[in-house]
Parts: C-alpha cells; sequence; structure tokens
DNA sequence: AACCAATGGTTCAAATAATGAACCGACTAG
DNA sequence: CTAGTCGGTTCATTATTTGAACCATTGGTT
C-alpha cells in the first residue's frame, strides 16, 4: 500500500459516530504505527484535510474537504440529480428510496428521501458505509463488479449483523448469480432486522457499476402488491438516472428490465 | 514536501473554470513528474478522490469529497454557523457579506450572503481562492499569521489584479501594521475596481487565525457613515462566530474592537 | 498518406523519503 | 509514588518514490 492511500485511509475512519479520533487511537485502528500516523496526520492537516479540536488534542475532518466537495458538486451535479430522482422515487412508492455509490472497495450512501404517507419508515444516515453481503444495494453492485473485486470483498470477513445476514460466500455467490440474471437485488432483514429493500445497480459510460438505487420498506408493510410496484418503479428511476448521467446499462440489461 | 501533500496539492488544481484536467497538464501545473503524477492520481482514484471523466481521458474531483464533507458538516456545523452569521451582517449593513477560510497557505470563499435591499451589489462566487495582498480578507488573515507565513506568502510574486492593487512587499506590511493595530483591514480596489471592502479575522481555540469574516460595498455607495455601521456590525459579527466556533481572540483583539 | 507533436500510460536503476522502536515530558488514576 | 496513558520527537534502517526514457494512440498538418 502507497504511503497516499495509508494517509487517505486515515480519514475513513471518521464517522458520524466517531468523529474526533485521537493519535493513538488513530495509530490503532488504522494498523500503522503512531509515528507514521503522526507525520500524515501532519501532512493532512498542512492541507487542511483535518484539524485538531478546539481543545487541542484530537483530530477531526478539516475544512478542505468542505471546499472540494463545492468544486465536486459545481463540475458533477450528481447530488443533485440524485436527489430529484429519489423524491420522485420515494413519492411513487410511498417508501425510503436511497442511493450509494462505490468508491474504490466501499460502498457509501450519497443521498436519501422519504415518504411523508407513513408514519413508520426506514431511517438512513448519509455518509454511512454499506456492506456488500449484508445489503440489497451492496449485492446489486458486487453481482456487477469484476470477478477480482467480488473475490477480495467475499475472502473479507462478513459481518453477521443479523440472524439473517448471510455471511457464507457459496450462498452469497448463489444470490449473486441470480442478481446478474434479473438485474434486481433483494433483502430481507440483512441489515436491519426489520427492512425489506431492493435495489438496481447504476452504470458509468463503460458499463461499469458505479452504485445503486434502492427503496427499503418495513418488512410488515410488505405485499405482492407493493413489491410489483417497487420493482417497476424502481426499475424506471435507476435506469433513467443511468442513462441521465450519461451512462450505459450492460448487454441484455434492459430486456431483464421488462421480463421483470 | 512529502509525498501526501504532494498527492493533495495535486486536487488543488481543480477550480470552477478548470474542473477537469489531464494527466500531462496536472503534472506541468504541480510541477511534477509525469510519471509521479500518474502515480499519485492512481492512489487518489482508488480511494474516489479523483475520477477519469466518462470518454476515459481527463481527472476531475471524484465523489469521496462529498462523503468527507457530509461527516465534516455534521461534525462541525460551522458552514450553518457561518451562513446564520453572514446572513445577519448582510441585513444589518445591506450590504455583501462573505466569510474566507485558510486551508494551509491558501485563502478560500466558504459561504457568502446578498441584502436584497439594493439593486447593485458585490457579487462572490464560492471556493474562490482569495489572495492575501489583494482582498481586505487576505490582509486580515496574513496581518496575523505567523511571520514564516508572511515571509513566504510575500516572497512569491504578486499578481497585480488591478491598478489599485498593492504589490510591493514592503508597503504591503506596513498595511499588515495598521491592521495589527486595529483588527481590521479595508481594501479599495484591490481586488475589483469598484469594491470598497472591510475585513476582520477569525480564530480558533489557539487564537490562530483561521480565516475572516468580510463585507463588501460598491465603492460608490460608500459614506462615512456606512462606514462606521460596517465596521461595528463586522466586530460584532465576526467575533461573535469566533467565539462560537470555540475559538478566542488573541490578547488585546477585544479591546481594539472598542477603540474602532 | 506520411509526418509530427501531442496524449495517457509503463519501466527500472538510482535516490530519496517513509518507517518504527525507543524515548520525551505531561497528565491521570489508583 | 507508581503505572499507564497520552501527543509528540528522534534517527539509523529500509522500502518507497522518483524521473528519464520508452511505448502505443490519437489528432492535426502538410
Amino acid at each position: 500500500m502507497g504511503t497516499v492511500a495509508k494517509a487517505l485511509s486515515l480519514l475513513d475512519h471518521f464517522s458520524r459516530a466517531r468523529p474526533e479520533i485521537g493519535l493513538s487511537d488513530l495509530a490503532r485502528l488504522a494498523g500503522l504505527n503512531k509515528a507514521t500516523t503522526y507525520r500524515l496526520l501532519s501532512e493532512l492537516q498542512h492541507g487542511g484535510f483535518v484539524e485538531q479540536t478546539g481543545t487541542g488534542r484530537e483530530y477531526r475532518l478539516g475544512p478542505a474537504v468542505l471546499r472540494l466537495a463545492a468544486l465536486r458538486e459545481a463540475a458533477v451535479p450528481l447530488r443533485d440529480m440524485a436527489a430529484r430522482a429519489l423524491q420522485s422515487l420515494s413519492d411513487a412508492t410511498h417508501e425510503t428510496a436511497h442511493l450509494s455509490l462505490l468508491q474504490g472497495d466501499r460502498l457509501s450512501m450519497l443521498s436519501y428521501a422519504y415518504s411523508p404517507r407513513h408514519g413508520t419508515r426506514v431511517t438512513m444516515e448519509d455518509a454511512q458505509i454499506l456492506a456488500f453481503h449484508a445489503t440489497s444495494s451492496g449485492l446489486a453492485v458486487l453481482a456487477f463488479s469484476p470477478p477480482e473485486m467480488i473475490d477480495r470483498i467475499l475472502s473479507a470477513p462478513l459481518d453477521k449483523r443479523t440472524e439473517d445476514t448471510l455471511t457464507d460466500p457459496v450462498a452469497i455467490r448463489a444470490v449473486l448469480d441470480g442478481v446478474r440474471h434479473t438485474g434486481l437485488a433483494e433483502s430481507v432483514g440483512g441489515f436491519e432486522k426489520d427492512v425489506h429493500s431492493h435495489a438496481v445497480p447504476l452504470f458509468d459510460a463503460q458499463t461499469r457499476v458505479i452504485g445503486a438505487m434502492a427503496v427499503a420498506a418495513p418488512v410488515a408493510r410488505m405485499t405482492p402488491e407493493l413489491k410489483t410496484l417497487i420493482r417497476r418503479e424502481l426499475w424506471q428511476h435507476a435506469t433513467g438516472l443511468t442513462r441521465a448521467l450519461g451512462g450505459f446499462c450492460p448487454e441484455g440489461f434492459v430486456a431483464k428490465g421488462a421480463a421483470a
């Protein structure tokens, strides 16, 4: 692993649950020497990517990321387009819609939209990291990822989030085959106990998978009718967003939607 | 310069005007070898900090920065606080208020607020980089920066933005002395010909300068009364924001405001 | 069609920068 | 007073980064 990758990996340990981390902790989390971690943090700090908290000890993400995010959004209004598509999808299904993006070997939430229809709804947290094996979005993305990436992901330890989470690589590969056939991934209680979710992958101009759009509903509310509605609407919105972003679905993908 | 700093410096060459840059161009801009640039970009790309455009050639900022920005926002609601303070300042003065942050040796716009009162107003662009010597914000920040940073900035070539831009390091140092005495920087036509702006620095918990808050008005509208109003309100809002962010003004700084 | 000058990407010996064990001084808890 | 943290620093060893030269392509010019 290159030095730059190590430095960037430090940034991945910050989360909503853990927004500030001390030097020693961070070194432990990242599996790096304390001195190395310190030097990397110093460079990140000079660039404004991290800063030290008011009381002078712990580190947290710095203001530079705000600036870059503003520029990114100006160059590619993806967040904006995603928000619009999600709102429409959520309105059509009356359930929670969300979208995640692939970044390296990680899948992270970009945005989500709730429906006002129901009092109970599946709630999401943005910038959250999604497990590939435990979420419909993860399965949708993984199914269309290169074989070596699938091997990498499935050879790492797979967390058993709930009692229904699939953790057997062989079983997961079988599921992925199914996803490749239908173009749609489904997960019942794999991430949160009472959530039934569907996901459809998104593609770039080279037909590589870049993320997934998903609808999450409480298990209790799922009926055959709702399922049909979700599948149709999700398919429409996901392929529509892929096209709107200048991407193309792989050969034969469109036919799958018609079959569903 | 460390490898990480070089990689991060690549990201600084993306701007609103130049959101996509080719490998060779970027190598030239950054003053690095093409092979080096390629390797660094590859690492950044794997982390999702840059990506290649649909047609497969040029590089642009990637989605990872969005994720980090979301986390930063959640951890430090600075942008919100800044927006609120700017709106209030703009309402009080009926002129454009804006705020910029120091990131390494660069000063960049974070946010701004316009007043609806006047038809003509000074317009701003966010994520813009501000020159230290040509803007009131830059002078305010520089005046309270460490001597070695002042030396670094003033020894680099100083762009003559307008005919009124100060470019003589000796003259600028004299201006900085004045700013240190009053705690307030002023620039008439230094950045844009017809703009009269005032700025007050912002500080962190270690009383180090982190940026500046400023009010920009058309030269034609500036009167002694408006000037007094701007100085008073700007001072109030800037010191208030510094406090709200957990920062502290340096010794004696508070007294300066009373004098102004 | 031949040519030229770019482009993005790759290679490998040489040079440089990253590394990590040990060490500070400061602090906290027992 | 001791033991165990913490953030930060040092420096000889080591592994990584570096850059000139090299492809294969592409697009424009003659």
